[in-house]
DNA sequence: AGTTGCCCTAGAGTAGAGTCTAGGGTTTAT
DNA sequence: ATAAACCCTAGACTCTACTCTAGGGCAACT
């Protein structure tokens, strides 16, 4: 009916080591521990678990995934600042997203001037410059 | 007709010891000195920065920044290196999205959920779920 | 000649997120 | 009843990527 740490770990990805980083980091005030003390995950657990997961693959700080948690621990009455957390989160990621897409459109144009068929003439085109460049503000050539 | 370090810091974004800290980790090795020994960036120079900024921002790690300047530096003859760096970068970038994209689909849930008019009698089923799933269990109950 | 505002290096310090070790308890199978 | 395979904590260590400090040089103005 729960699950132990080392099955958790292998349900999640996490290592052993990181679950219980997070338990000392106060990110899994939620799970209970058994008589002999072991921690003892409920599907509940996992659900927010994998919450918590979902928060740190966006990019979420761990502090500020433990003050989420902190609103998830205090109840209902904490709804109007988890929306605000998560909503402001939600601006990160779009920010995210988009310094993203603006940088892979970057490399793929890198990537398309690699595989044209005159690359070898437009390296060297680019070196060129760069090598003129230097020459005309009288520095040394870092290249070669 | 070049840029000091602080204009370059400006430009970019970058902090004036970002900028140092790169060029002692070898992502400049193309940026040439003046007479006093003061870093000289050119344009051609800018583009370079520029393009390690874009392989920062898509999370490429500065040892394999280093890499990909170095075969820049090596000149025209290791395009295909060049090109199969950057393509499996361009993997990884996609990785990246596609987490992203999952996980902010994600959020979407939970804040729909916090959005909707019953939000309150939501949590608390879910939280009265938690609850019951610990006590059938034999766990303490860490709510409240 | 002195102050201001840049620039430099070496190296120490910080922050975030793990990762691992030592020392020790528990449960299960042999 | 002992080994194997788990579990626990405290705390040290690692890695990455900065960030800052100390100590000193250069260039321009006053």
């Amino acid at each position: 009916m729960t699950y132990a740490i080392k099955e958790v770990a292998e349900k999640t990805g996490l290592s052993i080591y990181t679950l219980r980083f997070y338990d000392k980091q106060g990110l899994l005030p939620f799970v209970s521990r058994d008589s002999s003390g072991y921690r003892a995950f409920t599907e509940g657990d996992l659900h927010l678990l994998k919450t918590i997961c979902c928060l740190k693959n966006t990019g979420m700080k761990i502090a500020d995934i433990r003050q989420y948690i902190g609103y998830v621990m205090a109840g209902p009455t904490s709804i109007p600042q988890r929306q605000a957390l998560l909503h402001a989160h939600r601006q990160a990621i779009a920010r995210q997203q988009a310094l993203i897409q603006t940088n892979l459109k970057e490399v793929d144009r890198k990537l398309a001037l690699y595989d044209a068929p005159n690359a070898a003439d437009l390296v060297d085109q680019e070196l060129a410059f760069a090598k003129a460049e230097k020459i005309a503000n009288h520095l040394p050539n870092p290249f070669n």
